[in-house]
DNA sequence: CCACTTTTTGACCGAGTGGTCAATAATAAG
DNA sequence: CTTATTATTGACCACTCGGTCAAAAAGTGG
């Protein structure tokens, strides 16, 4: 027989929640917790920085969700799917050289927009990707894979110049992060203005003169 | 007069250490710190963790630092010179395409040879930079504004072909760091080989067509 | 008004953490 | 050996943090 004596007075269930309130303090408080993770990391956060940030309570918080792991673990969750939708979205029946421009533009509004979760995924990059499950893993390496082939393909039939298209996806991740991962450096260097600004221009002119087949040795 | 009155039982000196087991020690501590703070941030990392890996009790390690701050302070302190080294190396004399070639030489093998120092740098530059003191932002920012003009010279005179000479350092940088930063996903989507085998000449590839001065429209 | 559920709060707890202190062990000098 | 200096340790403290608990509000429906 299962103890199913007291009811418990928190929430935490997994089914979706029912009421407005619910879904609206839920949203705000995956917000905050974005906003806290994403600066001072998953050790650095703290339970009342995000409860400060979402107008909670700490007691209040914890009715919502049932810890701190909870919380990130929500936050990664979806992080993951969102950050691998660019790439998924390469169209093999497409130009190539469109293609690849469109997945960079893609890439890079992603970083300005959404600088918070950009910070946050290279944190858990540093961090050796804890949050990446094997069945993600598994998803993750499988597109990557098919989407590199397809740019060999499209190198060996000559409609883009040769180069290892493994490290040509490296770049591109590692170029349009960095907008959003190293803004402030970048703005103190650049002396206040916006770093994004001419970055699609430049990264365009990178791939472009990396690509083209006409200039290639 | 100052006062001089009773001696302290710790050291906390200014000047460097005299004793040769000072000397050690304190170089013990230093790359025990980098290597907790590097993987667990600056409040993820804890001192009987960083005593830990220096093979010293959490008493002794405060014998020779007097906080987990100043311990911080001298690693960061440290890092920042060493990781404007490779840009101070560019040569005003020098041909402009081996100097840049050789720039991103120097900058992979720093991010190669230096994988933690890399990721503390970079956890910094998401915190955005709180350890770069005026001193060192405004001696940066100089560095930076006298190599992006030396190598607008060079595009201006025809050595290289143009492009934005700021963006273009920001690009190397994103692409070397990404090398250390990234090392674990990376891994998992080679499949266990190592994302530096290729990534010299793929970094190499890269900048030598974007400035190729004959091919470029 | 009442009874009932959902939301919010304040008091509190145990573990962990940065840091202090006085005592002790090791080392070096006379 | 004796003494002074350097190095190391264990006990301890104030504080923070994640999390619990019971009680109070605040709806919600009659």
């Amino acid at each position: 027989m299962v103890d199913e004596g007291t009811e418990k007075r928190q929430l935490h269930m997994a089914a979706p929640p029912k009421t407005r309130i619910q879904r609206q303090k839920r949203k705000v408080i995956l917000d905050a917790a974005l906003e806290i993770f994403s600066t001072e990391g998953f050790r650095g956060a703290t339970l009342e920085r995000i409860a400060g940030q979402a107008n909670l309570s700490k007691t209040n918080l914890l009715y919502y969700y049932p810890s701190k792991e909870a919380i990130f673990d929500e936050v990664m969750d979806g992080l993951w799917l969102v950050w691998m939708g660019p790439l998924r979205s390469i169209d093999p029946n497409g130009t190539p050289k469109e293609e690849i421009a469109a997945y960079i533009r893609r890439k890079l509004k992603l970083s300005r927009e959404h600088p918070r979760e950009s910070r946050l995924f290279t944190n858990e990059l540093l961090r050796g990707t804890p949050s990446l499950s094997p069945r993600l893993a598994h998803d993750l390496r499988e597109l990557v894979l098919e989407k590199a082939g397809l740019i060999g393909e499209w190198m060996a039939q000559g409609h883009l110049a040769k180069c290892d298209p493994m490290h040509l996806l490296f770049s591109v991740w590692a170029l349009t992060r960095n907008y959003a991962d190293s803004d402030a450096l970048l703005r103190t260097i650049l002396g206040g203005g916006d770093p994004f600004d001419g970055a699609d221009s430049h990264l365009q002119q990178i791939f472009t003169r990396l690509l083209d087949v006409t200039s290639a040795s």
